[in-house]
DNA sequence: TAGCACATGTAATAAGTTACATGATTTT
DNA sequence: AAAATCATGTAACTTATTACATGTGCTA
C-alpha cells in the first residue's frame, strides 16, 4: 500500500543461535544489584522505577527467581519476622557477571505494537466519533504522564544529587517526557484531522 | 526507588471477562477490507503499510485466517494459475461487522517494553562504551526512519490525493515521524550524559 | 469484623516466534 | 544449474498473562 518491502525470508541473526531469551531474568538481576529484596518487593521496585517502560507480572517473576537461584545467579534466604515468612534474594558474583555481560549486548529492537494507530489506519471516514474519543483519552493520558514524570525528575535530582547513577536514571525519565510530549503534539494533529473529516 | 505505586491487587476490568484476545484477527480483517488477498500477500500488505507499528508473523497469520474462515468472517477460495495454487481470502459481511465493532472498542494501552532504556537504567557509570554505541545506533536508526517516513508521506499524498482515507493513513505516518524526531532529541541528551559520565 | 495490603506461590492457557517442510517459478 | 523468491502450511517451543489458592497482619 505504501512503501518499503519488509518481506525477505531472512534467517539473519535470529536473536542468537537457537535460544530465545526472556529479559525477565536480567531485570530481576539488575534490580537485585540495587540491593536484596523479596519477590514481592522486587516487583514493586520494578513497577516504581522502570514501570513506565517495563513491566513484569508475578507469574513471570516468581518462577524466574527460582530458576535464577537454581543457576546460582541469586541466593535466596528465608526470613521469619514473627509468624511472617519471607524469602529474600541477593545477587551473587556469578549473577553480577551475567548482568554485566547482558549490559554489553546490543539491545534487540523491540517491535512496537500500537492498537490506537491500527484503529486510525482502519478508520471509516464518516464514522469517527469513537476515534475522536480515543484520541482525547490518549492526549489526556500523555499530558498526565508528562506531569508525573516531571515530578519524578525533580525528586530524583533532590534525592540522589550526588549519586553517579543519577544521570542515567534521569535519562530514562527524559525519554518518557520527550516521548509523551511528542504524543501530545500528534494528538493535536489527529484531533484536527478527525474534525476535518467529520 | 522513584515514585508512584504501580502495585495494587487490581482485578479491575481484566481486558474483558475471562477472554484474552489477540488483535491478529482484526488486523487480518482490516487488511482484507482493503481488498481480497492470499495469506502471503496479506502478510506483505501488513508489513508495507502498518509494518512500522504492527507486525504479524506467518505462524500467527495462517492459523488465524483458517480460524476466521471457520467462523465465517472471511471466505477462502483456492485459485490455480497454471500449476500454482493459491488461496485467496475475502472479508464477509459478518467479518465487516466484527471489524466495525472492534473499531469502536477502546484500544487497550499497549504496555511498552524498551530494552535500551533498561540498559540505560542499569548502566555502570565508568563502563559506558557499549551504551554509547547503542545510543549511536538508536540515533542513526531514528534518523533513517524519519527519512523513510517523510518519503512515504510525500508518495501517499501523491497516490491517494482524493481518497477520503488519506488523512488517517497520513496520521499513522506522522506518528512515526514525531516519535522518531523525539527519539533523535533524546539521543542527543543521552550522548551528552554518557560523555559527561566517562 | 470486614476488608485491604502484605506475601508467596501454582496452574491453566493464550499468544507469538522460530524452525521445519515442501514445492513452483523466476532470475542470475 | 544454482539461488532467490513466491507460496503454503505445520510443529515445537518460549514467553507471558490471568486466575486460583492460601495465609498473615493491620486498620477503619
Amino acid at each position: 500500500l505504501t512503501a518499503d518491502d519488509g518481506s525477505r525470508s531472512r534467517p539473519i541473526a535470529p536473536e542468537s543461535p537457537g535460544i530465545r531469551r526472556s529479559r525477565t531474568r536480567f531485570v530481576a538481576l539488575g534490580m537485585l544489584a540495587l540491593g536484596p529484596a523479596s519477590a514481592y518487593a522486587l516487583r514493586q521496585r520494578i513497577a516504581s522505577s522502570v514501570g513506565f517502560f517495563w513491566q513484569e507480572s508475578f507469574g513471570q517473576l516468581f518462577p524466574t527467581l527460582a530458576q535464577l537461584e537454581r543457576e546460582g545467579l541469586v541466593s535466596g534466604r528465608s526470613v521469619s519476622e514473627g509468624k511472617r515468612r519471607r524469602r529474600d534474594y541477593e545477587i551473587t558474583p556469578a549473577g553480577e557477571s551475567t548482568l554485566a555481560a547482558w549490559l554489553h549486548e546490543r539491545p534487540a529492537p523491540q517491535p512496537e505494537r500500537n492498537e490506537l494507530l491500527l484503529k486510525v489506519f482502519f478508520a471509516n471516514p464518516g464514522d469517527v466519533d469513537a476515534l475522536g474519543s480515543f484520541i482525547a483519552h490518549a492526549d489526556a493520558d500523555a499530558r498526565a504522564q508528562v506531569k508525573v514524570l516531571r515530578g519524578i525528575e525533580v525528586s530524583l535530582r533532590e534525592s540522589y544529587a550526588t549519586d553517579p547513577r543519577l544521570p542515567f536514571w534521569l535519562l530514562t525519565v527524559r525519554y518518557g517526557i520527550l516521548g509523551n510530549e511528542a504524543l501530545v503534539r500528534w494528538c493535536k494533529e489527529a484531533r484536527q484531522a478527525v474534525a476535518a473529516s467529520a
